[in-house]
DNA sequence: CTGTTGATTCAATGGATTTTGACATGATGT
DNA sequence: ACATCATGTCAAAATCCATTGAATCAACAG
């Protein structure tokens, strides 16, 4: 295996995982409640009728990918969207396919 | 469940689909290769060093994913980046995160 | 028509991801 | 300290998806 074909694919591995945060129903809809405004985890809770725990995890995905930033408010957690998270997604995407 | 909800479910579902055929490396591969010219099927078998059948199974996610289009030319078959997929894709993310 | 080549389909496997339920942590109020 | 609420972690179960190998289909040449 030379070396430039590993660069490659760490690279595409890298893109790849960047789109797959965002290819989820669930992460999807995190993603259209926090567009708008920062809100706390309760707030996504309430809206999403899903399991606390399946939320965290789902949360834990965003953030790790670096499309979602929280910072803790007293009891809550707050979450946004990343302030560069356009820019992650666009650096993941083929330049065609960029909108 | 009211429908209104599931109207939702399913629309996010849909727009998952679109992003999950791209957040794979060897499909983002493909689409690298047709980002700049039309090519034949057996080019892109060149390129990737991938079973042929496997190479199948990828274009067909991204057919039905409407991001790429394949015409059979004589015994090959040339596949292009579909016109509309640029759009496809900024119709499946977030507004926040179209680049 | 027969054989060959390029490409696809199918069923089965293995590995990764999501979901669940039980438990742990961190912050607040009494 | 203790009780409680909001989140997060962990391991097991369930589900999904990429990969493989065998079989099939479509176009051409002889």
């Amino acid at each position: 295996m030379d070396s430039s074909r590993t660069l490659v694919a760490i690279d595409l591995e890298a893109r790849a995982e960047v789109l797959k945060a965002v290819a989820d129903p669930h992460r999807l809809r995190i993603l259209e409640i926090l567009s708008p405004e920062i809100r706390c985890n309760c707030h996504l809770q309430d809206q999403m009728d899903i399991a606390p725990n399946l939320l965290s995890y789902h949360l834990k995905v965003l953030r790790e990918a670096g499309l979602i930033e929280g910072t803790r408010r007293g009891r809550w957690i707050d979450y946004e969207i990343a302030p560069g998270a356009a820019g992650v997604i666009a650096a993941a995407l083929p330049e065609r396919l960029r909108p």
